[in-house]
DNA sequence: TATGAATGAGCATTCATTCAT
DNA sequence: CATGAATGAATGCTCATTCAT
């Protein structure tokens, strides 16, 4: 009674069609993406994707504005969960190490997402959601400029990390991740 | 009659046909790259691509290598002009804001890149060694970890930054690279 | 409940239907119809299609069959009113350049008609009576071989007219239509 | 050795294909035309036909023109042939009754045509360079007016009696055309 | 009685790839 | 050595039709 898995109205349908749609990007790239390949992960008819979506590019769209709005909030979620600076900048270190949103999966993601994103302005709108939204998890804790520093720097070392055979040591982030945040007296007055 | 108005051989031609690849990839996107497309961009005969590459593969690994390793240049050059510490953070602050590397295409490449990479092994060893020698030219002026750290802060401002309707301005990003970059004594003398 | 907003008895929406049908053909051609362009010209759920015929055959079918009937009335209309036998030659006259019937629109559907029935006897009645009931309406005043001759006369010059760049003018098919229409001993008392 | 039926050189090709829509076109009606079916009729994979023609409308466009100068060159031969001017009535009688152009096929044709025409102005010119043919052919014989007069019915009479159950008769046809191209003074200077 | 959500068969078109020359 | 004509597999997308409500 709760809902057969496929009678007329299926509401999750739409959802379980955009989650798809990530799972073959990410497995095949959006290179390789077909309406064929997301409908049979996703378990629906092919008739289905273009019911409810107008075409490929406007699934991919709000596929992609889906990833972008649940990496943000998982980011969101860390820090928010900081009580002490301390505990803001372990935070920090962790989004970068922990592979909280860094996961191979969403990384690769993103990258499709920038791509597909500088060629498609609706989505350039959803990527300064995407940065606005984590610039304001880390304005919780530090100033402007740096809660944009330590953004960048979570953007570069999930990259180079994932690329890297050696990655940068949690401890080593955690050293950078300290310099950048902890203000301080410049040491004798000179520079600037 | 052996060839009169076109050489038999043009040496040049198998760049030519990278070149345009690039250009197409930055065009369209490496969703919609053909040879058709790559024929056309670089003025050869669509028999050339395939007489030239064995396929699509092999032609955009190459083709994405040559980027790699033309970025990787301009990156290293800019450095090695450096001859003081303060030289060389600036240097590092040019990269990122002056957009040496990111440029709009460059960055868009560099998506592809990343996103094709993650799926064609060979071509990660290509983003390692871009990575390395980006580091290497860092290096010649900042310890080691902070040279991984300031390749991550050009990486990370570098996207931030072409997405953000509100780039970090120079003088901000100019006083991170500093904060990274300029040696201190720890609080209680722990760390490193 | 029992349809306050919109009765549940909309018996004109049948022949909306049908004209929008016509419309539609008159606007894309009978080679680009399709359920949704009528149900959207006509301002009816597309589920209302099916409902009220069986299939597209069906509903062109009796659209067609309504354009003849409509087509057929204008024309006899004309003739009816008619008093003598200039009069009549008159008639015929503005049928042909007064486009009584030969609108672009109509022209162009019966274009489409004389194929679609080419392929469907069921509308070859439906032509006969059109013409039957043309030749009648011009056998008020003429003999049967003339209202023959003045009824493919009409049809030819107005699909000739309609393509000619410079038609042939009023008085000239008034000429021709003189010269059918009028009776005349034949020179050496032979034929007929 | 005089052609293998597939090899990379098969230049009546083209040709093959525009026949083929013909047939096609002819059997089922534009309305069904198929890129599908017009490749199995002629033979050729399917592939071919967007290769031989940019799309589905350019090769109608094309397959129509060459109906229209093969009909015409028909009909212009039947009435070339004639020596006297009574010869020329025969001519024209034969083209309406004896079926010279008016085969079921090509009257079918000519619906469509038309109808195609009245969308795509590329063809007007084709139907007006054919209706053009048919007067000239026409005015070897008989003056301007008379010529455009015996073209209308030459339409007229063979559309209608391709519908008609009871055609007009051989010989009453012949007498309609007497009518018209047999020049007369008023009988007594009254009209007009 | 009337609807619109859902689907699968079919379509035009694209394109990497092959291969005769 | 180099080319471009040719092809067939695959793609995005359309739409008549079905059917639960």
């Amino acid at each position: 009674m709760t809902g057969s898995t496929r009678g007329p109205n299926d509401p999750r349908r739409r959802e379980r069609i955009l989650d798809a749609a990530l799972d073959v990007i990410a497995e095949h790239g959006a290179i390789k993406v077909t309406f064929r390949k997301i409908a049979s992960a996703a378990g629906v008819p092919l008739g289905s994707l273009t019911y409810y979506f107008d075409d490929m590019q406007h699934l991919l769209t709000e596929a992609f504005t889906r990833l972008a709005e649940s990496v943000s909030v998982r980011y969101g979620a860390l820090l928010e969960a900081a009580r002490t600076p301390e505990e803001a900048q372990e935070a920090v270190v962790e989004i970068i190490c922990g592979k909280v949103w860094g996961t191979d999966r969403n990384l690769l993601l993103s990258y499709e997402l920038y791509a597909f994103a500088a060629r498609h302005p609706e989505l350039t709108e959803v990527l300064r959601s995407w940065m606005h939204a984590s610039r304001q998890s880390l304005a919780r804790h530090f100033d402007p400029l740096t809660a944009r520093a330590l953004d960048a720097l979570v953007e570069g070392f999930s990259i180079h990390n994932s690329v890297d055979a050696r990655p940068t040591e949690r401890a080593d982030v955690a050293a950078v991740v300290r310099a950048v945040a902890t203000p301080r007296t410049p040491p004798d007055g000179a520079s600037r």
